[in-house]
DNA sequence: TGTTAATGCTTGACATATAAAATATATAGT
DNA sequence: ACTATATATTTTATATGTCAAGCATTAACA
């Protein structure tokens, strides 16, 4: 969460990064604010609910996710690279999951320099739980959207996303 | 940061009437993914931006620019609501600002329980120096869609918004 | 082979986040 | 006025996040 420019004029209501703006000079950045309220309210709305109903957070879910998808377990470094953290983060999180007994690290037998980090029986039991009910919050707060709206958006989305990533790969 | 569910099976691609319901079944989470890459990925950016050109953080960035568009001040409760995240946090950020020279607390003269914070003369040239670097780097990150998609991507971050916090205040 | 560089992970210092408890002040209802 | 409750902020404990430094291992190559 967290960001950016208030130079736009403010809704005296609160709670948003974005405002009615009127320069078309700024429609950049009020198309970031908006794009930013939106993520920050989903992530919000969903670490509540994991919070919540399963004691458990974001981060946790998000590495559980990952490693679910991957029978053979995902080295460090992956997890990293998947999850768009730094690698330090992932040990930290990777340490409490372990001590809760729901991943569990091995060696890999290629490079002993690598880990690889499994869910273990009662990691998959515990997210199989959640996922069902992740999915459903989610799809419920994209329910304003009727399917040519998601699709619009998906595919601006994905036009957006591909841009960005060249452009902040080539610095 | 942080993601989620990738539970999505990489055979969704198929196209029989089953696979077409889980995939429907599953859009809103691949939006969400997708909106979150997106967003993450912007963040980073700029994020790295600051460290690097002004030796400072997103957080206080954003803090400043609120500020800034309040000459009067605001108390740390509006500060909180419009960053979207809780007092505790703020009071930190102030913390460290204040220390700088950049911020500094004052009395609200209706209310004896409240603070007005302000910027200072520096912090408001700092923040000035910084907005515009602030405003190209998205300007280009948003640069791979025309006038027409970023009108429409607008429109339908506007209407998933509005949605949102509806549902999200509801309980 | 032996040196050098690259890779994978952990650690440590610190900034940013939440939630919940503590403190101080305001406001409402009686 | 008196009490109860609500509001504004800080404090505390803990979880996430970054970056940089360090150790171990692997890969490249003279």
């Amino acid at each position: 969460m967290s960001l950016a420019d208030r130079r736009l004029p403010s809704s005296a209501t609160g709670g948003d990064f974005e405002t009615r703006a009127t320069e078309q000079h700024h429609e950049s950045l009020r198309l970031w604010l908006r794009m930013l309220t939106c993520s920050s309210l989903i992530e919000t709305h969903v670490r509540q609910r994991l919070q919540s109903q399963f004691n458990t957070t974001l981060p946790r879910f998000d590495l559980m996710a990952q490693l679910e998808r991957s029978p053979d377990g995902l080295k460090m470094g992956e997890l990293s690279r998947r999850m768009m953290v730094t690698g330090g983060n992932v040990t930290g999180i990777t340490d409490m999951l372990e001590n809760e007994g729901l991943v569990a690290r091995g060696a890999d037998l290629r490079d002993r320099r690598a880990l690889r980090v499994k869910l273990t029986r009662e990691g998959k039991r515990q997210f199989a739980r959640m996922a069902g009910a992740h999915e459903r919050w989610v799809t419920d707060l994209f329910g304003g959207l009727n399917a040519r709206a998601k699709s619009q958006l998906g595919t601006l989305l994905g036009q957006l996303k591909r841009h960005i990533a060249q452009r902040h790969s080539e610095r």
